[in-house]
DNA sequence: GAGTGGTCTAGACCACCGA
DNA sequence: CGGTGGTCTAGACCACTCG
C-alpha cells in the first residue's frame, strides 16, 4: 500500500503510462483518492500538484483532474558556468580576454537591451579553453548605466560571467538558442573553418526590469547540449 | 504583512536579490521564519521548497538553509508539437511524407537505440511546412520490436510524432541540441544553400526502459528556440 | 449554488547529519 | 546526541468555475 506522496505519485503515473487512465480521462477527486490510498488529502494533493508541474495532468476547480491530451513536453537544461562545465569534464580550464572597449551602445544593441540613446556599454570578447583547445567564444556587452563599476573592472583574470554573478546574483534572463556559421574571426578564435556550423546561445539579463547585460556564447564545433526528462 | 506562501516566497527572494541575504549566508530556520511571518511552519516550508526547486537556495538537514553560492541556472524549453508551433504563429501548417522504408536497423542506430542485431525499424522522413515554406525536416526511426503496428501504419496523413503520442503518451526522453550543416539533401528539402548552419534536435524515446524511437529534427535556417526564467 | 482543487493551521513524528 | 528540514495528519476555509 502507498504511504508517501512519492508512492502515490508513482502509482498514479504508473496507471497513466500503463493506460489505465487514458489521455483526456477524468481522475478521481482528491477526497476519493485519499480514501483509496488511506492517506490525508494533503498527501494526495502534493502528488497531484507535482504531476501537474511535470505536465502530466491538468487540474481545474470544479471540473476536476484530467490526464493531459497531449503531454506537455518540457526539457530543462542546466546553464552551467563555463569554467565548471569544463572542469567537470576533467579538462583544464583557461580563460583569456580577447578585447575590451567602452563606448556608446550600437543601435542594434540599444534595441535589443532597451537602452537609451547615448548609454554607454563595456564590450568584452573572451575565449574559454579546455585543455588548451578553444571551447567557447564569448561576446558580451554590459550596461554602464546600471553597472558603472564595470567601466574600470579589469577582466584579465576573472571572466565577465563570474564577475557579474558577484554583482547581481539573481536576475531574470531571456535565452535564445540558434545555429550560426563561423565567420573569419570566429573561425580563428575557435580554430575551425569559416562557415562551420556552431551552436550559439544568446542571453539577455535584466534586473529590476532593466537590461544589465547581453551576451553571445558560441561553442566550438560539434558541441551538444543534452538533457533528459 | 505576508500571509500566503507566495508572499513569503516573494519576500525571501526579494531579500536575496536586494542583497540582505548574500550568497552563502545562512537563513533563519523554518520555525523562526514562521514566527516572524506569523504563519504555520508548513507555509514557510512550501515557500522554501519552491525556492530550492528554483535553484535559489540550498537546504540541508541540521545545517540549515543557505543562499546558493552561484545560483543554479536552469532553463525550461517547451517541446512543442510542430503543428501547434506553426499554427500558433498564425501560419498554415502542412505535412508531407517524403520517404518510408522498413528494414534492419543500421549499426549506428542499433548502438544509439540499444537494439538487437536484426531488429527491424520503420524509417520515415517527412517535411513540416508553414505557409508553404519548409519549416522542419524530420528523420525518424521507429522500433518494430516494440511497436509492430508501425510496420503497416500509413503516415501519409498523420505525422509520426502525433501517431506516436497516441501509442505511448508518456515516455522517457533524451534530448540533444546541436548545430549542423545542410547537406545536399537537407538543402533541397529546406530550400537553403548547402552548408548553411541549421539547428538540430535529436530525441531518443524510451518506454519501460526500452528504446521506442529516435528522431532528428532539423529546423529551417535562422530558427531560434527561446525561453526565459 | 455546489463541487472541485488551493491553501493554511497546529501538531506530530521521522530522517538525516553535523558537532 | 540534538537540531534541522521532510513529511504526514485532520480539519478548516477559501476561490474558482461549471451548470
Amino acid at each position: 500500500m502507498a504511504r508517501t506522496y512519492r508512492d502515490i505519485k508513482a502509482d498514479i503515473l504508473g496507471r497513466i503510462t500503463r493506460g489505465d487512465w487514458k489521455p483526456g480521462s477524468l481522475l478521481p477527486g482528491e477526497i476519493e483518492l485519499a480514501e483509496t490510498y488511506g492517506v490525508a488529502r494533503a498527501t494526495v494533493n502534493r502528488a497531484m500538484r507535482e504531476l501537474t508541474e511535470d505536465g502530466i495532468i491538468e487540474r481545474k476547480r470544479k471540473s476536476g483532474t484530467r490526464v493531459r491530451l497531449s503531454p506537455l513536453r518540457q526539457a530543462r537544461f542546466d546553464i552551467p558556468i563555463v569554467r565548471h562545465e569544463v572542469t567537470e569534464q576533467g579538462a583544464a580550464y583557461r580563460y583569456a580576454l580577447v578585447s575590451s572597449t567602452v563606448g556608446p551602445a550600437p543601435d542594434w544593441l540599444r534595441a535589443r537591451m532597451g537602452l537609451q540613446t547615448g548609454d554607454e556599454v563595456r564590450h568584452l570578447t573572451c575565449l574559454h579553453m579546455a585543455d588548451g583547445q578553444p571551447y567557447q567564444y564569448e561576446d558580451r556587452w554590459i550596461s554602464l548605466a546600471l553597472l558603472p563599476q564595470a567601466r574600470v573592472e579589469d577582466f584579465a583574470a576573472t571572466a565577465p560571467t563570474e564577475w557579474l554573478i558577484a554583482q547581481i546574483p539573481y536576475s531574470e534572463v531571456d535565452i535564445s538558442l540558434s545555429a550560426t556559421a563561423a565567420d573569419e574571426g570566429l573561425a580563428a578564435h575557435l580554430a575551425c573553418r569559416p562557415g562551420e556550423p556552431l551552436l550559439q546561445i544568446e542571453r539577455s539579463t535584466r534586473w529590476d526590469g532593466k537590461a544589465v547585460t547581453f551576451v553571445q556564447l558560441v561553442h566550438r564545433p560539434g558541441h551538444r547540449m543534452t538533457t533528459r526528462y
